[in-house]
RNA sequence: GCUCAGGUGGUGGAAUAGGUAGACACGCAGGACUUAAAAUCCUGUGGGCAGUGAUGCCCGUACGGGUUCGAUUCCCGUCCCGAGCACCA
């Protein structure tokens, strides 16, 4: 009987479906394990092969851990809102819900090929409205919230409100836009419209105008995380910076806890070194510095993380967009600073990021006073000076900061080094070392010691106080797009109004076009009767990530329509387990979702703070390129080997039709109409493609589509190649050529249960040579499975089936277990010889098999003999045996004797089960 | 510039609480079976030197040092590739 895949793996997946194989449910009397995938976005192209690794790697563990007696918790889903979708709506008028479904469809029937074992009874599409609506919901409860520093979390706005009424801002220390101050006798009097206005400088999630990321080719808005050298990341179009008034989540009240949280998370080093570079944590002082334009003074604030260095402020720099800017120019100045202005808002991110060696900026004219030297310096503006962060104005020290010294070399101002004996002829010195000098009574101190002295003498004097500052900024959370989740909100009388909850969801409406409108405005301003109770609702509509933020959390509970997940579901499942995706979502995805899951928390809707406790990141698959040499002007093409004789031009070919890097002529020719006539120069006979590794994409011809990996060699096959192909963290290409090996294997393992036609064990007991190759196969497959580490244990599958082969192995005893260690990672195979045995369940309810170490214990151990360090013969002796007895049987051996040439060792040492070193 | 990860045969990769480097697989070469092909199986396969031969010796884990009886593994320096961040005061 063949290995006949394709009728195995048809026939089994369908009895997983009908049979609901993989569906769970809460059961408190067993163990949970929650295994999730990153969801897909379902683009037009399918899936490629490089797309399932982390699947494949999930699937394993997932059945693995069912194995082991867990209930497991393995759902699929769709991130399907998204920009790809509506540009293709915007070039074809097709709705982006029609092309959604089609691609999503096309997904999961690539998926189910593979033989996932999810319970797809629990999927969830971010563009449904069923699953929306909690997306939405969780946008109305941050609305609804502010974040207290005090008790450092998430309140509802209403205590806020209690507080205001009783007390104004007195004792209230919240996260907020802009510290504001009033007393409750001054709230009492506000309007509801000054109300609602200070509340949104509270709330979490909020309207506020900001500098944002514009791309005018998308006519939408992006988050730092959608922008990459000033172009989005998303069709590559160039991004500038605009102020606009957007809605926006208050993702920076969360910077302390995200980032002293990464360290209960078992995610790789590299992955949590990105969040604390993106959160940006930096610890040291604001300082008040007097200032005056002549007219009038003022108390300016600024950051710095080198307190020490206070002496040496020559000047101070604010951002371009700084509101200092207004108050600080003075008349003399006022052409000179508009002018500069103007040429510093023109530019794109991208330039001002180009133009970072080019010094420029403009002096305002105002001065301001150091608080220590009483000296009086002047204020600049400049660019290299970010209005986003600190307090957007800085106090420069040229001697000890590289940006500050450019600018002060090019605009001449004084530099005052402060540590002894540093070289500032050509550069800064910006070392946080060496002793104190021109710095009053730090002089003598190191750094180390002076940076504390000088904040404690600031403090003490009250111009400046420890603070602590994150890059972290606050979420930009509209999109002026059609295709994504809108926003609950309409305006009354130009105050934003949260919808009733009991009426979400707020469901997407039917557009003409989905384009801007003429005026500009996002195209759900097209949609007729786009209003509650005559008032209009907002336009814009949420990002990507909003439907991926708690998505975890829905799988749980799927179905409920009262709530996001039910308390129940939540406190069974918990959290994730295990999480597998990408490393390009380390600051977009990853982070957002840690905030909004904490917030849920905050409020108690959730009953974990973390939502991911063990993530892996799965490497890329790369593809293997082919290519094809046309000599120049003709249409000949030559053979790699000879091609450095002609002149010629490389040219990808697809790789569908080249075996081994030999180009199957008669395809090619037929590949494209301009080859039907082509001359070829072999070599031997054939014609070699030159190949090279890239990313894999339609436009290199380098696309290997899983459905046809499937039908060539089955869906086990490909499973147990990609793992085979490396480790999985590890980006590699992918090279169809080595797929024999694997489905050599799986023939061979087929084998195994059969004697020419039919299905054949024995019940005869298996002898300690079976035993041994069975049990050091669990033991190491299992280790394996632990550690992630599926290429090695696919090879130690190949060594055990190789083994019980030669010893012609047909036990049950051995053969039963067998099926089992292979049935995660070959589950048609494994399902189909686990019937033949006689088992009517599924092979997923079977128990892992139980390893036996006395089984694999070697009575004996041939240890290498060495002298000097060189090996020179091996000597067998008993396990069970001292260092001594063994240092006496290596020198009663002959071979010692005759390498020692009568003399006697100096040493010898015997490193257990491992070598005998002889030192002569 | 800063941070992180990595560099092992023709190829993908094994092996690190320091202990026989190159498992396993691909590819290649040769052989068996076959009318032939496919499939299957067997043998060889890091480089160099010596020998008719079994075999023996030397060199080899990016490069240069160090620690050690012994280093792919640990330490110092250099080079190269990849990823992330980047005027963050």
């Amino acid at each position: 009987m063949e290995y006949n895949f394709v009728d195995i793996e048809k026939r089994w997946q369908a009895y997983w479906a009908k049979h609901k194989t993989f569906e769970v449910k809460t059961d408190p009397s067993k163990p949970k394990y929650y295994v999730l995938d990153m969801f897909p976005y379902p683009s037009g192209a399918g899936l490629h092969v490089g797309h399932p690794l982390g699947y494949i790697a999930s699937d394993i563990y997932s059945r693995y851990k069912r194995l082991k007696g867990f209930n497991v918790l393995h759902p699929m889903g769709f991130d399907a809102f998204g920009l790809p979708a509506e540009q293709y709506a915007i070039q074809t008028g097709q709705h982006p819900a029609v092309t959604t479904e089609q691609n999503i469809a096309r997904y999961r029937d690539q998926m189910e090929r593979i033989g996932f074992s999810y319970d797809w009874s629990r999927e969830v599409r971010t563009c449904d409205p069923a699953y929306y609506k909690w997306t939405q919901w969780a946008f109305l409860e941050m609305f609804d919230s502010f974040y207290c520093n005090i008790c450092q979390k998430a309140v509802p706005i209403s205590e806020l409100v209690k507080r205001f009424a009783r007390n104004g801002t007195e004792g209230v220390n919240a996260a907020c836009t802009e510290e504001l101050e009033f007393t409750a006798e001054q709230w009492n009097s506000f309007s509801e419209k000054e109300k609602a206005e200070i509340l949104m400088n509270y709330r979490i999630a909020y309207q506020g105008e900001t500098a944002v990321n514009w791309c005018p080719m998308l006519g939408t808005v992006l988050a730092n995380d959608e922008v990459k050298e000033g172009f989005s990341i998303r069709g590559g179009y160039p991004v500038e910076q605009k102020k606009m008034k957007q809605w926006q989540l208050r993702v920076s009240a969360y910077a302390e806890r995200l980032l002293d949280n990464l360290e209960t998370l078992e995610w790789t080093d590299s992955l949590k070194e990105m969040q604390r570079n993106w959160i940006g944590r930096s610890q040291g002082a604001e300082m008040v510095f007097k200032v005056s334009n002549g007219s009038q003074m003022y108390d300016m604030t600024i950051f710095t993380t080198r307190a020490d260095t206070i002496f040496g402020v020559t000047f101070m720099v604010l951002a371009p967009e700084s509101e200092w800017v207004e108050k600080l120019t003075t008349e003399e100045q006022r052409e000179a600073v508009d002018e500069y202005l103007a040429m510093a808002a023109k530019k794109t991110e991208r330039e001002r990021m180009a133009d970072t060696h080019n010094v420029t900026g403009v002096f305002t004219g105002s001065y301001a006073i150091n608080p220590l030297t009483e000296e009086k310096i002047p204020v600049w503006i400049s660019e290299y000076v970010l209005a986003g962060y600190g307090t957007g104005a800085i106090m420069a020290v040229p001697a000890h900061d590289s940006r500050d010294y450019l600018f002060a070399k090019h605009f001449n101002l004084p530099i005052v080094p402060l540590i002894e004996g540093c070289d500032i002829s050509q550069e800064s010195f910006d070392a946080k070392e060496g002793t104190m000098c021109n710095s009053g009574f730090l002089n003598g101190m190191s750094v180390e010691e002076a940076i504390p002295a000088a904040i404690d003498y600031v403090e003490a004097q009250g111009i400046g106080q420890r603070k602590i500052n994150y890059r972290l900024r606050d979420a930009i959370f509209s999109r002026q797009r059609y295709w994504g989740e809108p926003f609950p909100i309409y305006f009354k009388d130009g105050i934003a109004v949260p919808m009733d909850i009991s009426a979400l969801p707020l469901e997407l409406p039917e557009v003409d076009a989905f384009l801007p409108t003429e005026s500009g405005e996002p195209p759900l301003a097209r949609a007729i009767g786009w209003e509650i109770d005559g008032y209009p609702i907002e336009t814009s509509t949420m990002p990507g990530f909003a439907g991926s933020s708690a998505y975890y959390l829905r799988y749980m509970d799927p179905n409920n329509s009262e709530a996001l997940v039910s308390r129940e579901a939540n406190e069974y499942w918990r959290n994730v387990d295990l999480y597998i995706g990408g490393t390009e979502h380390a600051t977009g995805h990853l982070i957002y979702s840690r905030f909004w899951n904490k917030f849920l928390f905050d409020r108690g809707y959730v009953c974990e703070e973390e939502p991911f406790k063990k993530l892996i990141n799965q490497g890329m698959i790369q593809g293997r390129s082919n290519f094809v040499y046309r000599i120049q002007g003709s249409n000949t093409f030559v053979s790699c080997g000879l091609k450095d004789q002609y002149d010629t031009m490389e040219i990808h070919v697809d790789v569908n039709i080249v075996e081994n890097d030999r180009l199957d002529i008669e395809a090619f020719k037929s590949w494209m109409p301009d080859y039907a006539d082509a001359e070829f120069i072999l070599e031997y006979g054939e014609y070699i493609c030159g190949w090279a590794i890239e990313k894999m994409s339609k436009s290199m011809f380098n696309v290997v589509n899983p459905d046809m990996i499937c039908e060539k060699y089955g869906a086990d096959t490909l499973r147990m190649y990609e793992m085979f192909l490396g480790p999985l963290e590890q980006s590699k290409p992918w090279d169809t050529r080595g797929i024999d090996g694997v489905h050599r294997f799986l023939r061979k393992f087929w084998r195994l249960y059969h004697e020419r036609d039919a299905f054949a064990v024995s019940d005869v007991k298996a002898t300690p040579a079976e035993l041994k190759v069975l049990h050091k196969l669990i033991a190491k497959v299992q280790s394996d499975i632990e550690s992630f580490s599926f290429n090695t244990s696919v090879s130690a599958f190949m060594i055990a089936v190789n083994e019980l082969s030669d010893l012609k192995c047909d036990k049950r005893e051995i053969l039963e277990p067998l099926v089992i260690l292979l049935s995660p990672f070959a589950p048609h195979i494994a399902e189909e010889i686990w019937s033949s045995l006689g088992h009517e369940k599924s092979i997923s309810t079977a128990s892992y098999p139980e390893y036996v170490e006395e089984y694999t214990i070697e009575d004996s151990f041939e240890y290498p003999v060495s002298f000097n360090g060189k090996l020179r013969f091996k000597i067998t002796l008993p396990l069970s045996i001292s260092p001594e007895e063994v240092k006496a049987a290596v020198l009663a051996d002959p071979m010692t004797e005759r390498y020692l040439q009568g003399g006697t060792p100096k040493k010898i040492i015997v490193v257990p089960s491992k070598i005998i070193n002889v030192v002569v």
